[in-house]
DNA sequence: TGTACATCAGTGAACGCGCGTTCACTGATGTAC
DNA sequence: TGTACATCAGTGAACGCGCGTTCACTGATGTAC
């Protein structure tokens, strides 16, 4: 049956917000249509009345949460406070609302152009973001980029060692890189 | 047909292999049985009389493709020659035989516990072996391994995000790296 | 050393399952009069 | 404002496909005599 356009609105964004939180947690693989119609209380049906394919849908998630990612860095209280949270053990088992870069990287090597695009452009605005925010001690603005990369780098790779780890390595982890970078 | 124990034991011993390059390739889910099986020059139903799963294999794999990144970086002339090639467009590209934690803790982290634990191991080993290529200006071996942690969280993290970026983005991020591990 | 036979690595058809996608259909929405 | 009807978001059955795994069978191996 036919739905108003303002909920149809609220459909779309459901499944967007559904697509953005099981991707993180499962990657975009071992996610089904169907589950994440279900999420947003629809059929799996109705996903295509508003995203062309899954592929589409997986790159407009992605675009979707790399800005959220961006803009909450923006609004975090200062760098130190951000690194805080984000090398925090919350961080490791809060996949779904975490970093998209440290959930989703390792897949979006093998997935479409159209994705791994989004990914990129997501990660040119994060670095952006990253470089703002680092201290400015009368650096060039490419010397400051790249303490931002090196920063970016070892945030999500040191999330990606924490979540793989055991419960005693995590904790050497979190704490070797906070201490490295604080 | 009933094939010789060695030959039997080739068999293994490729599909070992095989699975250590197509799983750092694509992922453990993106590969197949059959393929891993054709790779070595067998059918699928061949590999069932060498491992229990696709779950054992994964697991074995990584225990095999973890010990000998280790071994290579204990093989290699110096921390500052293995960084150099780590941080190369050569192994941006060549997955299947690149650094098995760049290519599969986005993935581990949703694989089995097995699966898991393998990689939480090879993760340790690394640590231990890049602990002693450090140099020891004086420090404890507690802060020789939390630079180690800090220098592994930095490759991988560098990794992925070279390997996800456009041409442009990639060199840049792999001079930023090399410039602040170097 | 030669023969007879049990073993078992390998083959390929078949299974159940979940996936992404399609499509005929439904019925509330919202527009045209 | 009230009515008639075209639109189209949503439903659920169905599709083809590839997956991991099983299993009856084959035939070379390697052992027991």
């Amino acid at each position: 049956m036919k739905v108003s356009k303002e909920t149809a609105a609220c459909h779309r964004a459901a499944l967007l917000a559904a697509a953005g939180r099981l991707f993180r947690e499962r990657g975009f693989d071992n996610v089904g249509i169907a589950e994440i119609a279900a999420a947003a209380g629809l059929t799996h049906g109705a996903f295509y009345t508003h995203f062309e394919s899954k592929d589409a849908l997986c790159a407009e998630a992605v675009e979707a949460i790399t800005r959220a990612a961006a803009e909450g860095l923006k609004a975090a209280p200062g760098l130190h406070a951000y690194v805080e949270a984000y090398l925090s053990p919350l961080h490791v088992f809060a996949r779904g609302d975490g970093c998209p870069f440290a959930a989703l990287c390792g897949d979006a090597v093998r997935q479409s152009p159209a994705i791994k695009a989004s990914v990129a452009r997501g990660v040119d605005r994060f670095i952006d973001a990253l470089a703002e925010a680092v201290e400015d001690d009368g650096r060039s603005p490419s010397g400051r980029r790249a303490e931002a990369i090196q920063t970016l780098a070892t945030l999500i790779g040191g999330m990606m060692l924490a979540r793989t780890a055991s419960d005693e390595q995590r904790h050497e982890i979190l704490e070797a890189l906070k201490a490295s970078l604080l």
